[in-house]
DNA sequence: AAGAAAACCTACTTGTTTGGTAGGGATTAA
DNA sequence: TTAATCCCTACCAAACAAGTAGGTTTTCTT
């Protein structure tokens, strides 16, 4: 039940942006300085979630990239499912498979991970980049002790 | 957010002595069979169940397996975290490890995170063989329109 | 017009994990 | 004693993860 750097990065990429929003561009260099991946390969990954529509980029100098919708439009489910696709834990439960169950006894399992599944996908796809820039900002006033308390 | 084979064939095949539970030993050929799982493969997998102790080997002919605890004491939870490790998404929230968030703005991350693994934890501990195995049975009744329903 | 800052693109690499297979040895019921 | 069964180590091919390398193209600024 692990997620990749990649889910990860991306997330921690689109919060930056979310912080910068509606402040113009932000370049690449400046999102992976502050949360300290490497550059060349969250090229890789924001090029992912551009052509999934989640951000713009602004080519040339001063460029950069801007969340394509408000950071309450967007939430983690919709980072994740670009950059680690569905998250159903096992391929059965996923929508976009016709996979047949062939016995009874299988169904009990695949219920198991339909709930896991719904369990998650409640989760990542209720908080949204807005959610994370607020719980930052009560952190920020709450000066450090917010670390004990997660 | 995958799981991988290991896990589902250890859930599936823990259900499958669950069903036969107070029968005396299922030896490995039958529930690799019944399970359409590779049998020298499955071997693998329910030694470190063995390990783990959720179950107890009978060696020698007619031996097999056995549940080594109640089938409403061994939870989804108990064979996926000995197969799959921890269930923490990503390893910063994950308990075993020390590691320390450096940035507040890493921490709004973790506590999504965080947020993920309980919820995933609260489903797969709150679902036993035991549960499974009614759940078969009442399928089992509803003669198939069972499937319809998940 | 020149230079630099940025996005954009394809290919490569290195190590790990996955999902097994192969080939035996040890134990025990019949 | 023999067949069924658990037990163990080693090996393997393919996929994936997590990057690096080395460019091209676009556009702002001077």
């Amino acid at each position: 039940m692990k997620l990749s750097t990649k889910g990860q990065y991306g997330v921690r990429a689109m919060f930056e942006l979310a912080l910068q929003h509606g402040r113009g561009p932000v370049s690449l260099k400046l999102v992976a300085e502050r949360q300290d991946i490497s550059e060349h390969y969250l090229e890789q990954i924001i090029a992912l979630l551009r052509k999934a529509g989640l951000v713009n980029s602004i080519r040339g100098a001063q460029g950069g990239y801007v969340l394509a919708r408000e950071p309450g439009e967007i939430s983690v489910g919709d980072i994740i499912r670009v950059l680690e696709g569905p998250v159903a834990p096992v391929e059965c439960v996923n929508d976009d498979t016709s996979d047949r169950c062939m016995r009874a006894e299988q169904c009990v399992s695949k219920m198991v991970w339909a709930k896991v599944k719904n369990s998650i996908e409640q989760v990542i796809d209720s908080i949204t980049l807005a959610d994370m820039c607020e719980e930052a900002e009560k952190a920020r006033f709450e000066q450090g002790s917010f670390m004990y308390h997660i």
